[in-house]
DNA sequence: GTCGATGATTAGCA
DNA sequence: TGCTAATCATCGAC
């Protein structure tokens, strides 16, 4: 292998005055007496090469190896060399003169950041930190998210690094391959330590081309799992159906007023399980049981439900009956069950008791009342009514202020399509005040 | 795949 | 700041 360099520098400076490493007789021009001889020896070399594919592989091996004990061979490799160096090379350098990548460096950036690429983190990546920022803290659920998340990256994480050890493994078994190539065939063609050398700087930019493409990947399977995992708060989860008959039950029963306080609110999140990943993420202080899904779901019940009363109303009836039978057994029961607490009003837990019948009468007598916009009230609600008269007269002695021929606003929603007293919504005084609210419900 | 229901988001308003 | 209204996007039943 390095017999080439041996072989050039025994000759090199050897009366050169024209070519480096060109011997004296070549150099003299074909002038002289022994012109013609040398040009016959340039020629008969050069036949020799390139007759050499037509000749079986011993005789080839026969040549080759008289060609690299030739005398003029170190001269005229050095020759070839110099007019390749001058002509191909010369064009590839300059395109192989590149900018550091920029693409790359961001790529490396970004995986560096995400905790792929660099030291592993023990937490998880800075995404895992932002996601469990942005959904709102450390909630039960988000640790499994969270754990999730982690698992998956680290399992990137896992892939990226064998694959580039991988890549890295066949680069240089490659670059070891091409420049043991190319020593042996610098032997038989003008290949300069040079050239070897640039060939395996392209074999790099190749390989390192081969890496941006992973990383590129890795960068996108990120990407992906990173949204994947932020957007998840985004993603609609339907609340159970207690939770639903939760909020329902409260919707109906402060049916004048459905403005629950932000202790109402938390109150009933506590009750509905509803936890941060239904939290809405551009709210500043998501407690772990949040109470802005329950501020969702009042906003969108009560537009659905000023919209199409008449669709609502026997779920309205089936939740006033409830809510009724639910006063019944407390008052039976000779305790006064807590319930959320209506809009700043004292609250309260548990089923909703008798605090919240006057939203209830309203609801039921508006079933039956004249001015209900769009009711469809079917046979039996009258006998429903009745009957929720009879339990609510035992339970709270409010029969009263409940008399079938009082006109009540169709669901407490006025004229102007808004719900009573609902322009200032959570200051507005609570029908839990007592039977007195019941009137001021009932009179709207 | 369609469609209604429904939770979430957004702009605009008071 | 909280509400309404419109809209988006997803779920779940069919």
């Amino acid at each position: 292998m390095d017999e080439q360099p041996r072989l050039m520098h025994s000759h090199a400076g050897v009366g050169m005055t024209g070519h480096p490493g060109l011997p004296q007789h070549m150099q003299e021009g074909a002038g002289g007496a022994d012109g013609d001889g040398r040009k016959q020896d340039i020629g008969d070399i050069l036949q020799q090469i390139m007759t050499i594919t037509d000749q079986s592989l011993d005789e080839a091996q026969a040549r080759k190896h008289a060609l690299n004990c030739h005398r003029m061979k170190p001269a005229l490799f050095n020759v070839l060399c110099e007019i390749k160096e001058k002509t191909v090379l010369s064009i590839r350098g300059a395109q192989e003169e590149e900018p550091p990548d920029a693409q790359l460096m961001r790529l490396d950036n970004m995986l560096l950041a995400e905790g792929v690429s660099g030291p592993e983190k023990g937490g998880g990546s800075a995404a895992a930190a932002a996601a469990a920022a942005a959904s709102g803290g450390a909630g039960a659920d988000n640790s499994a998210e969270h754990s999730d998340y982690r698992a998956k990256l680290s399992q990137i994480r896992q892939i990226y690094h064998t694959e580039l050890e991988k890549y890295e493994q066949a680069c240089n078994e490659f670059t070891t391959h091409v420049m043991n190539l190319l020593r042996e065939q610098s032997r038989t063609r003008p290949i300069s330590p040079k050239e070897i050398e640039r060939m395996v700087s392209i074999i790099h930019r190749k390989f390192s081309s081969i890496q941006m493409q992973l990383k590129q990947s890795t960068c996108e399977a990120v990407m992906i799992l990173r949204s994947r995992f932020l957007d998840a708060r985004r993603k609609r989860r339907n609340f159970n159906k207690q939770a639903t008959e939760i909020l329902n039950e409260y919707f109906y029963s402060h049916l004048s007023n459905p403005y629950p306080s932000e202790e109402a609110k938390e109150e009933l999140a506590k009750k509905c399980s509803i936890t941060v990943s239904q939290v809405q993420g551009s709210h500043p202080h998501p407690p772990i049981v949040c109470s802005c899904s329950v501020s969702n779901w009042f906003g969108n019940k009560r537009i659905r439900y000023k919209k199409n009363i008449g669709k609502f109303q026997e779920e309205a009836n089936m939740y006033a009956a409830k809510t009724a039978v639910n006063a019944a057994n407390v008052s039976s029961h000779g305790s006064q069950a807590n319930s959320p607490s209506t809009p700043n009003s004292a609250g309260s837990a548990g089923s909703f008791n008798m605090s919240n019948s006057g939203d209830l009468f309203m609801s039921v007598q508006s079933l039956n009342g004249d001015s209900y916009q769009g009711a469809q009230v079917g046979a039996n609600v009258q006998s429903q009514v009745d009957t929720l008269r009879h339990v609510i007269s035992q339970t709270g002695g409010y029969s009263d202020g409940l008399t079938a021929n009082q006109m009540y606003s169709p669901q407490g929603i006025n004229a102007n399509g808004g719900w009573q007293d609902a322009t200032t919504p959570s200051s507005v005084t609570s029908p839990t005040e007592g039977p007195g609210s019941v009137h001021s419900d009932t009179s709207n």
